[in-house]
RNA sequence: GGGCGCUUAGUUCAGGGGGAGAACGCCUGCUUCACACGCAGGAAGUCGUAGGUUCAAAUCCUACAGCGCCCA
């Protein structure tokens, strides 16, 4: 008994870090291995080690903390395990920035003080998004932390990757693989963008060796010419069929390289010949494996031309590019140039142009790997949400191309292998070798690369759980429940760890894949920080509180889209955490005298008051939409129905009717109902929006008379629906009710009636049962209408002067003065267009014969009913609206 | 070049065969004992264009246009 009121407005900085606090205490976070509740568990996407959090990773999070919460609730044994990833390139890049700083650069260090330097930046300022999703509220099972680099988690790396290699599914090959020259480092297919850029495409002849004639090639990178080992034509290109086998000359070099013929080559673009540079380019490649050419690269591995380049030895290959051009100007080479819009591919951390090199790497095989991945997805053990993004997972997988996962940088997994110096084996070793196998010489080196982060972030479902160990995390929340994740890393994460899952699980790593937008700015723009349109979660939930900011994401959360995010949303969405909270305040000021247990439950529904049972009843309604909109993934529809209900339910119509009990008629009893629904309501709705705004409730929450000591909103029940309040009739007769008051607020809107002006209303109807209802809830019409008398019966005259509506089957009249008369019958004029409108649609319907032949019986009964309402409805506004004008004359 | 998606009120978007919904914004009135971060009322849309299916299309189909994304 006795709740603390609440202040004027509520004010999320004096509480969200309190109850943050609160809930760590607690353990509420903590995830039970003992337990014998059914089990619910996510991983989270692990953000970069050097992240900060940012707007993705807050609807990322709050979405999974919206499902956390919500599975807490329902009494399921949660675990939400969170943790960062090494991001190999990107953190070796914030280092040797520091580095650069100190006039120092990881070769002068090496290996070992980087890499301790390394774990020394991790120490320090690795990790911040972690304190800052806290702020957000994520309700992580932060005891169980974890970081790729662990050493549990590099055992599971090392054990995965020493089984693929002795099954054969990682292999050591020459291959052409994309470099990035900044970073010094392979990247796979999918860390290349490809983005436009406008450059040339140069017409470039070769003659031949024969003399005479030559052929002409078109390419946008002429430096590469210093690499070609063939020219390709099609087989069926007539024009160059003689040409066949002969050898052309290569400018500059004067290298002799045949000519070929090849089905790849594209007969309509430029000439309809392809130089062909195995070495810089992938199409090239393949195409040079076919037909068994040299392989000649000229570029190094920091984009500058090597000894095979000739006089361009030594240059940078764009500087080498312009040079050449020139040199071909001279020597007649270059027939033409034009304008050529095409992709180039960035390396993604550094945007620096990549170069397509061949190089010795590490590749995993993973056509066997995407197989599974596949059928699991076609047989439903893992379902993606929404599943439109299903086909283009298959469409990936079955696509899927070699995974180089060798890194050429320091910060990673070391590649558990070892070169043997003497007899040049490759040994693969969980611990490190004494001596080679084939030789037993001990003159081993270890290979330098390390694995490519996602190949750790691959293993992350079941490495967290203590993986290779069978440990009971691992027995009891593997499968995970759902990866929610954005779909910018489908292919990177979600089927890299469904096809890692699938190999050493033998499952599944999740049953769910729901796939989230990308938060862009109001504009659609995708936020970045050379457009200078960041936004700062932790500055919104400075200015609008976390609950505002998640109840934002959550709400403009729909299956399959992005979402644009405006202030003014957040700032609704503050606005409507300060309704709930004045809402509180309302209940809880008349719940200062209410003892809940005081007092036996009510035997029937029928106790309660009309408002009571139907809030209750809504509430019921609510309660369902909002279970089905969290099973759905339809996180939107779930947010709507809460603002809906509280606002416009509880707050707009509920609350002001329990006013009419607590401060003027009701009796003892009828007061403590009022209040024992006020309370329970209000404690449902706390508990429904728990989930989307964990603060605001559990403040609120502590303060309700019927919460037990030392209790949480956190491990509190979520709400079940109460069938005995399902009432069709208790609903019809609201709606009712609330029509008959909306006919007369609009009366005193339009015909600017000011509230303080008491209003009488006469009401005639035929109808029994309105008159009885009209009875019943008079006072309450009378409250909410701000009527001072309400006179009912089925002969009731029109008054002189007066305003006219119409609600089913009941007239209504409120007499005004003559002065508004003009304004009355503006309204009249407005009503009957309305009907008007609506009539002939139905008019027309019905004079078509077909119409009446083909289509349901209850919808042409239902359109009917409609005409015959129309008719006597427009025929009491006219008749109404011609007394006005008579009256006027 | 291939694939996917979007186009509905001033703005951001729901909806998804039986003549249109929300939020914000806008206009009018209101210091009504929870809230001006509020209350009450109101205005506002040939649902991208053109065809087709159907008794009936914003909704299904086809084409086109514009925008966006992914993959070559």
């Amino acid at each position: 008994m006795g709740s603390k009121i609440l202040d004027k407005s509520y004010d999320p900085h004096q509480v969200e870090e309190k109850w943050y606090r609160f809930w760590m205490e607690r353990n509420y976070f903590r995830a039970d291995e003992d337990s014998n509740h059914p089990s619910y568990s996510i991983v989270i996407p692990p953000p970069n080690v050097t992240g900060v959090l940012h707007i993705g990773h807050a609807l990322n999070n709050t979405l999974q903390d919206i499902l956390i919460r919500f599975k807490r609730m329902e009494s399921c044994n949660v675990l939400w395990m969170p943790g960062t990833d090494h991001a190999g390139i990107a953190t070796q890049n914030v280092v040797e920035r520091q580095l650069m700083e100190e006039g120092l650069d990881r070769h002068g260090l090496g290996r070992d003080k980087f890499i301790e330097r390394v774990w020394k930046w991790k120490e320090q300022s690795g990790g911040t998004i972690i304190s800052q999703l806290k702020k957000l509220g994520a309700s992580c099972d932060w005891s169980r932390e974890r970081f790729t680099m662990d050493e549990g988690l590099s055992e599971a790396v090392r054990e995965v990757f020493i089984r693929l290699y002795q099954e054969g599914l990682i292999y050591r090959s020459h291959y052409i693989i994309n470099w990035c020259p900044r970073c010094q480092t392979a990247l796979s297919d999918l860390e290349v963008e490809h983005h436009d850029i406008s450059g040339m495409l140069y017409h470039l002849r070769y003659p031949f060796k024969e003399g005479g004639r030559s052929v002409v090639v078109a390419t946008t990178r002429p430096e590469t010419v210093l690499g070609d080992t063939a020219v390709a034509v099609h087989p069926e290109d007539e024009r160059y069929t003689v040409d066949i086998g002969k050898k052309v000359i290569l400018p500059v070099l004067g290298r002799e390289i045949p000519v070929i013929a090849d089905p790849y080559v594209d007969m309509e673009f430029g000439t309809g010949c392809l130089k062909i540079t195995p070495a810089h380019d992938f199409n090239d490649f393949e195409i040079g494996l076919k037909h068994g050419l040299a392989q000649v690269k000229v570029i190094d591995e920091e984009g500058k031309m090597n000894e095979h380049a000739g006089p361009y030895r030594g240059m940078d290959r764009f500087d080498c590019r312009e040079r050449i051009v020139e040199d071909f100007k001279q020597d007649g080479v270059l027939i033409k140039t034009e304008d050529y819009h095409h992709k180039v591919g960035h390396c993604y951390r550094c945007k620096t142009i990549v170069e397509p090199n061949l190089s010795l790497q590490w590749f995993v095989r993973t056509q066997p790997l995407a197989q599974a991945a596949v059928e699991a997805v076609r047989t439903g053990r893992t379902r993606i949400v929404p599943e439109l993004w299903e086909k283009t997972y298959y469409e990936w997988m079955e696509n899927i191309k070699d995974w180089c996962i060798s890194r050429q940088i320091w910060w990673g997994h070391r590649i558990p292998a070892w070169y043997c110096e003497v007899c040049g084996a490759v040994i693969v070793s969980k611990e490190e070798p004494r001596s080679c196998s084939q030789c037993q010489s001990d003159q081993l080196r270890q290979e330098t690369d390390v694995l490519d982060t996602w190949f750790s972030s691959a293993l992350w479902p079941f490495s967290t759980m203590g993986w290779p160990e069978k440990t009971a995390e691992l027995k009891i929340f593997y499968p995970t429940s759902v990866l929610v994740t954005g779909f910018d890393i489908l292919f990177f994460w979600v089927a890299r760890m469904m096809m890692m899952g699938l190999k050493f699980m033998g499952d599944v790593p999740f049953r769910d894949v729901y796939i989230h937008g990308l938060v862009r700015d109001e504009k659609g723009e995708k936020y970045s920080k050379t457009r200078g349109n960041v936004v700062d979660p932790l500055e919104l939930i400075d200015r609008f509180g976390a609950d505002a900011l998640r109840f934002t994401l959550a709400a403009l959360t729909m299956p399959g889209s992005d979402l644009k995010l405006s202030e003014s949303r957040t700032e609704g969405y503050r606005h409507f955490a300060n309704k709930i909270w004045n809402a509180s305040r309302f209940v809880l000021m008349n719940l200062e005298t209410f003892s809940p247990n005081g007092m036996a439950a009510p035997a029937s529904p029928e106790e309660f008051s009309l408002p009571d049972r139907w809030i209750r009843g809504r509430l019921n309604q609510t309660i369902r939409s909002v279970r089905k909109g969290l099973a759905e993934y339809k996180f939107n529809e779930a947010c709507h129905f809460l603002y809906q209900f509280i606002w416009h339910e509880f707050c707009d119509w509920y609350l002001e009717m329990t006013k009419l009990y607590l401060y003027r008629e009701g009796d003892q009893k009828r007061q403590d109902l009022t209040r024992r629904t006020l309370s329970e309501t209000l404690d449902a709705i706390l508990r429904l929006l728990h989930p989307f705004m964990p603060f605001i409730t559990e403040e609120i929450w502590q303060q309700l008379p019927q919460r037990k000591e030392n209790e949480s909103i956190m491990v509190a029940k979520f709400p079940e629906p109460d069938h005995r309040y399902d009432d069709p009739g208790v609903e019809d007769e609201m709606a009712w009710i609330i029509e008959v008051v909306d006919a007369l607020r609009n009366i005193r809107g339009e015909m600017n009636l000011p509230p303080s002006e008491q209003i009488s209303v006469h009401i005639r109807t035929k109808s029994r049962e309105a008159e009885r209802r009209l009875q019943k809830q008079d006072s309450f019409i009378r409250f909410l209408a701000q009527a001072g008398q309400l006179n009912v019966g089925n002969d009731i005259e029109k008054p002189l002067y007066s305003a006219y509506a119409l609600v089913r089957d009941v007239e209504i009249f409120v007499p005004m003065d003559r002065a508004r008369m003009e304004e009355e019958a503006k309204r009249l004029q407005k009503e009957i267009l309305k009907i008007e409108k609506e009539s002939a649609f139905v008019i027309k319907k019905l004079s078509n014969e077909q119409f009446l032949l083909k289509a349901p019986p209850e919808v042409v009964r239902e359109v009917k009913g409609k005409a015959i309402d129309h008719a006597s409805q427009r025929r009491k506004l006219e008749e109404s609206l011609v007394k006005v004008r008579e009256m006027l004359k």
